[in-house]
DNA sequence: CCTTGCCTTGACGCCGGTGTCAGGGCCTAC
DNA sequence: GTAGGCCCTGACACCGGCGTCAAGGCAAGG
């Protein structure tokens, strides 16, 4: 399968694929004339990469799950490395979303001060 | 006042007040010799907009609040301007709640799976 | 042969608030 | 005169995942 085949068949785009690549998350074959070559079960790979940065993991993280994955677990997050990846981002994600709720909080007081002051 | 000592007394530097400067957050008059000359209200300004920078406002949004401060107002967030973008950051903090807890959501079922493998 | 469509590498752009460096002017104290 | 400390403008760097353009090779069909 060439680069566009699995792009496409991805939901993603060649260039995409190979920012993958040059991150060191796939290894695909070559042809003679250059071509990288990926057999089916990149595209696993690459859906299980997609799914991680949509929850917010950057490239160098996804590392360990894609590794878990191809020494043949039938998920990426079963392995130790993997998991301490898991439970460093669930950390990180509580802390924003400390801050984000700290903010809220501040935005609603705002917003009823004025309410206040439109009735006073 | 003095670029230096209104950046000292804000607990920011210079270069970021005149970056507040260049999108039209301030407006200081000049000295003979070219120097910014800032008045004691503009502390209240760059607290302001510093603390609506820390609620996440881009500084195109913080505009209205600053207007809103030097029209005489006790606070930056009780005209009709300032109220609409206070609403519309709520709103946006609110959709970045709702993904941050799908994430946290989707992670902690993850980790609960592998708890799940390690006593089979 | 020529077009078309895929592939290759390399490199810049984005976004946004700020750090930081370059190159130069003003002012005060010694 | 000169050293030091403030000020000025202008411009590049950062971060990260990807879009996008450039310039060129390879393959297949007319």
């Amino acid at each position: 399968m060439l680069i566009g085949e699995l792009a496409e068949r991805a939901g993603t785009s060649p260039r995409t694929l190979r920012y993958y690549e040059e991150h060191g998350l796939i290894h695909p074959s070559r042809d003679a004339n250059g071509y990288r070559q990926y057999d089916d079960g990149e595209l696993r790979v690459v859906h299980e990469i997609r799914a991680l940065l949509a929850d917010g993991f950057g490239v160098d993280d996804i590392k360990p799950f894609v590794a878990c994955l191809r020494a043949g677990n039938s998920s990426g997050h079963v392995c130790p490395d993997s998991a301490a990846v898991l439970r460093r981002r669930l950390a990180e994600v509580d802390g924003y979303l400390d801050q984000l709720t700290a903010v809220r909080r501040r935005l609603q007081t705002q917003l009823e001060e004025i309410k206040c002051q439109m009735t006073p």
